[in-house]
RNA sequence: AGUUCCAUUGUGUAAAGGUAGCACAACUGAUUUUGGUUCAGUUAGUCUAGGUUCGAAUCCUGGUGGAACUA
């Protein structure tokens, strides 16, 4: 009966994991459906998202949708890794006044990793989810296409997940647009679906506000960090913060600092509990250093490879020279790029395929 | 305890007798599988008590508060 082999597609409930199963169910795979409870609702409020990448909101939704099509649905309990890995990492990353995203560090490290498993452990050729992009494989190495709807592609997010993953994963979505999705969630019988919103907001922050559960998880980090100092670039002191963990670099709001012009956070330093201001000429930077690169459409960068690298999720690219620097790659842009922030992602594109990315680990003139 | 100057939304500033406006901040919404950005919209002010005037932020008087100068 399975002609094309038997696939674990992770289902949140949400209308893409959901009609990445049904549409592989329609191809002729034997899916089993899973959905992975990362996070514990129950304790940590909130709870009105809808489609996402990790919530537990409408699990009943994917396993009604398993049961009414014939094919079974499981739950996974990673809860433990997950709170180790994504939200200690998260954690300590702002403790060490840098910007992590949490979802990179999740499908890189647990999702993956937990999915795979957890074929292997019920024979499934495959995994799959539903994120905007496509697989390709040349010259013996598989990587990352960006999605047909480059509104909604997700390769950015996908940057870290390694060959042996690769291999191994479906993404049927890629090809198509979500307003295609949305009509074939409509067909399908899932009218409701169809109508729902986009996630957002960090899946274990359900209410939006990271610096509310920083709070919380380090109980006497508020009153340890309030009351530092905003200084200009020359150190001049403009005012007091609330603690250098609660901002990030290129914030704008949120300040609550009037100086007559829009005025952005340019730099975090935690030894002093010290945030910068500055305006938005000086977010600019044209240099980075990237860390912990993984490489996916070519297995190592050659020395002033050009590239069109991301600095952000929704960002449009810019384009780049990559040079290899101890370990790690410099990124020389063409032109500067505003509100780099140190632990979020850089991902280079070769086109619309994914050369490798990592996180960024420093801004501004390096020395060479 | 003398003289002078000043007082306008949360902040900084316009309005030289005729609709109190701008920037920043704040709030709300749109956008977004991270943070952030961006966009749209909203709120909110003439220190106080009198007077002149058809009409006062604006002119006059007292008060209050701040700044500069005076021995």
């Amino acid at each position: 009966m399975s002609t094309k082999g038997k696939v674990l597609v992770a289902m949140s409930g949400g209308i893409d994991s959901t009609v990445t199963a049904l549409m592989l169910h329609k191809e002729g795979y034997e899916v089993v459906g899973i959905t992975m409870k990362t996070w514990d609702y129950a304790t940590a409020g909130g709870g009105k998202k809808e489609t996402g990448c990790c919530n537990l909101d409408s699990f009943n939704d994917a396993r009604a949708a398993a049961v009414e099509h014939g094919f079974p649905h499981f739950i996974l309990d990673i809860r433990e890794e997950f709170g180790d890995f994504v939200i200690n990492n998260f954690v300590d990353e702002y403790i060490a006044g840098r910007t992590p995203n949490p979802c990179v560090m999740c499908n890189t490290h647990i999702k993956w990793s937990a999915l795979l498993k957890r074929a292997d452990a019920l024979g499934c050729d495959y995994i799959a989810t539903g994120h905007y992009g496509m697989i390709e494989e040349e010259n013996g190495r598989f990587f990352i296409r960006k999605g047909v709807d480059e509104t909604k592609d997700q390769s950015y997010v996908l940057w870290g997940l390694p060959q042996s993953v690769l291999s191994r994963t479906l993404l049927p979505l890629g090809g198509y647009r979500k307003t295609e999705i949305r009509q074939m969630a409509h067909d399908m019988g899932y009218p409701e679906l169809a109508k729902k919103s986009e996630s957002y907001e960090i899946c274990f922050v359900p209410d939006n506000d990271y610096r509310g559960f920083l709070k919380r998880h380090v109980p006497d980090l508020e009153a340890r960090v309030d009351g530092g100092n905003f200084t200009l670039a020359d150190g001049t002191i403009v005012g007091k913060h609330k603690g250098y963990p609660f901002y990030t670099i290129g914030q704008r709001k949120g300040l609550d600092i009037a100086l007559g012009k829009p005025m952005y956070v340019t730099q975090i330093l935690p030894e002093t509990n010290t945030v910068v201001l500055g305006e938005e000429e000086e977010l600019q930077q044209q240099q980075m250093l990237v860390g912990g690169v993984n490489m996916v459409k070519f297995d190592m960068v050659s020395d002033g490879m050009e590239a069109l690298v991301k600095i952000r999720y929704k960002d449009r690219g810019t384009p780049a020279r990559l040079y290899n620097e101890a370990g790690k790659i410099r990124v020389t842009f063409y032109e500067p790029v505003k509100g780099i922030a140190p632990g979020q992602s850089a991902v280079f594109y070769d086109g619309d395929d994914v050369i490798g990315g990592g996180f960024i680990h420093k801004t501004g003139q390096l020395q060479a």
